[in-house]
DNA sequence: AGCTGGATTGGG
DNA sequence: AGAACCCAATCCAGCT
């Protein structure tokens, strides 16, 4: 069976995808059961098997409250983030989605077309993660009025009342038909076009990561708000009034004053402390770290302190800890696809900044562990396998690739054989790093070619496309004018020299898109299938009390943290073993789900332990 | 008062 | 040390 959800009213209104399939839309009568009954109809609907892919309009929107009551879902199909990816990518099928001028990459309902796609195939939404989940469920939860009761099969459309409700119904991206819609026509522009398995795998991934990002924030990662206390007054000293400085903090600040000769310098403004250095003769450009710390003057040691507690103080000091963390939990919000590439981006809290300097805050509960995870040399192993460079791969055999291409006699010490991969990758041109670009591609031509057709296509302004099909924004107008600009008759230097400019720093972009954007898809894969088995572990002990926030994770493994190529697990000690096997084993699958059969290892260094700090 | 952009520093 | 890619958060300056 399958369901679409939608709506923000009091009412929601569930879509049987099954049953609506080849139905015309206006004939589609959705059920409708009260939002305070949402939760108990899903969980329902989870208990069975198979379960179903709930199609809803923004999984941010939705899921919180429901983890927040204790329920999780297995699976979804986020409208919104899928609408983004499709939108951009070359490989979906454009014309069912771009039709009727949606221009913009956020899915906003109150633009889309008309349904106007034939219903998909029985069971199109078939993703990878499950090849026997022939049943889709669409959640359209439905905004509509007063005194509808929850029968299943009754019409929404006898529901709407008062005026306020008609208002929201119309405009509600989150409408059950219009999420039915939408859903029609993404899996229009996904089903039976050339990648279409890759598009249909990174769809079901994107859309696991937004229940991932929910689930992280609702689990939150465990932070002893005492030990971030000590590391803040041993480095800045003891708490201190509200409005003044940190004693540390004070110390330095009089020095550098006393070393400028300026007791009333306000050393958080950049103009005025380069002003102060320059009356005492230090010229630098810009108060930046590494430009002070060439210089010798007494004002210098004391200002580079200052800088650097001020920093944690303002970043992650005693407001940050009072505004989030609670509970003996940091809860970040994630932000799924919130890059470019397809990384994951933060909103509050700084989730992928964390100093290492704090990371002793981070501890397990009494009677669980922390399994911190992290992928060895991610990206260029990815580039190995896109690129199907066997030398490559095979340098990567182990657990140290930068070693295997010492190995392979392209470099000669490890430090230069890092120095020329990120180089390669990031575009270098000069410096050591761009020197040694040219030996890699001695011995790796094959990598090294797809990263720099990636940059010619940039330079050129094509777009380039991840290997599971997210495809990168096409050059702005201001790009496009530049290269205009410097093709007139009446160009100068000048305007040529601005469109080689442009045209090179979109080459790098697009050459590290095509990476940086493979390797976030091989962590969302690593993450999904992870998610999976861990549930499949089980709940310890027994469930005791009533269900509260974060109730959902109360028993279980669960993924507690994510960077980029690092994840973090928090899990009762009976599970550990266990849940690390998972580890490892979901790593294998995401490179199995990516590149096949071909032969490239993602070895993690793994470790397990109490403390994050320790580990 | 609120916005934008620059500078700086933390992360991968 | 950095460079070269992708970021977020903070503070300040300068603007409307």
């Amino acid at each position: 069976m399958g369901w679409a959800a939608g709506g923000t009213g009091r009412n929601v209104a569930l879509i049987d995808t099954d049953a609506a399939s080849g139905v015309a839309d206006s004939a589609i009568e959705p059920a409708v059961v009260p939002l305070a009954q949402l939760g108990a109809a899903i969980a329902e609907r989870e208990a069975g098997t198979p379960r179903p892919r709930w199609v809803w309009s923004d999984t941010e929107h939705w899921y919180p409250e429901l983890l927040a009551a204790g329920i999780r879902i297995e699976r979804c199909h986020d409208l919104r983030l899928c609408h983004a990816i499709l939108h951009g990518s070359v490989l979906a099928a454009p014309a069912t989605l771009h039709q009727g001028g949606v221009e913009s990459s956020t899915w906003d309902a109150t633009n889309l077309p008309a349904p106007n796609a034939p219903p998909p195939p029985p069971h199109a939404a078939a993703a990878l993660f499950d090849l026997d989940d022939l049943a889709p469920v669409a959640a359209a939860v439905e905004a509509s009025g007063d005194g509808i009761d929850g029968s299943e099969g009754r019409a929404a459309s006898g529901a709407v009342g008062s005026s306020q409700a008609s208002a929201q119904r119309e405009g509600d991206p989150a409408d059950a038909h219009e999420s039915f819609a939408e859903w029609h026509r993404q899996m229009a522009a996904s089903t039976g076009v050339p990648g279409a398995d890759r598009l249909k795998l990174l769809l079901a991934a994107e859309s696991a990561g937004a229940l991932i990002a929910a689930e992280m924030r609702a689990g939150g990662l465990p932070w002893r708000a005492e030990v971030h206390e000590q590391i803040l007054s041993d480095v800045l000293g003891p708490r201190p009034q509200p409005g003044a400085l940190p004693e540390r903090m004070e110390r330095a600040a009089a020095l550098t004053r006393a070393a400028l000769g300026e007791p009333g310098l306000h050393l958080d403004s950049q103009p005025r402390l380069l002003r102060a250095l320059h009356r005492n003769g230090v010229f630098v450009e810009s108060t930046n770290r590494w430009l002070l710390r060439e210089h010798t003057h007494p004002a210098i040691e004391p200002l580079l302190e200052y800088k650097k507690l001020s920093r944690l103080l303002s970043a992650n000091g005693w407001a940050w800890l009072e505004e989030w963390v609670h509970d003996g939990r940091f809860r970040p919000t994630f932000v799924p696809g919130g890059v470019v590439t397809g990384r994951w981006a933060s909103s509050g809290g700084g989730a992928l900044q964390i100093p290492k300097q704090l990371r002793a805050a981070v501890v397990a509960d009494p009677g669980w562990a922390l399994i911190i995870a992290d992928v060895a040399q991610l990206e260029p192993r990815v580039l190995a396998a896109m690129a199907r460079d066997r030398s490559m791969a095979k340098a990567g055999n182990g657990t140290d690739l930068y070693a295997g291409i010492v190995a392979s006699g392209a470099v000669d010490t490890r430090e230069h054989a890092k120095l020329a991969v990120l180089g390669a990758m990031y575009g270098a041109t000069t410096g050591e790093s761009g020197r040694l670009v040219p030996q890699l591609r001695r011995v790796f031509p094959d990598a090294m070619k797809l990263v720099d057709d990636a940059a010619r296509a940039g330079e050129r302004g094509d777009t380039v496309t991840t290997w599971l099909g997210r495809s990168s924004p096409p050059p702005s107008p201001r790009w496009h004018e530049a290269q205009a600009a410097a093709t007139q008759p009446d160009a100068d230097t000048a305007d040529e020299r601005r469109a080689r400019q442009a045209a090179r720093d979109r080459g790098r972009f697009t050459r590290n898109f095509v990476v940086q954007g493979t390797a976030a898809e091989w962590s969302l894969c690593w993450m999904a299938d992870l998610r999976l088995r861990l549930d499949q572990l089980g709940t310890v002990g027994a469930a005791s009390g009533a269900p509260r926030s974060g109730a959902a994770f109360s028993q279980r493994p669960h993924l507690a943290f994510f960077l980029h190529d690092e994840i973090i697990v928090h899990t009762p000690l009976e599970r550990v073993d266990a849940a690390a096997t998972a580890v490892r084993e979901a790593a294998a699958s995401a490179g199995r789900l990516l590149f096949g059969g071909f032969p490239v290892d993602f070895p993690l260094e793994l470790r397990v332990g109490h403390s994050s700090d320790e580990l």
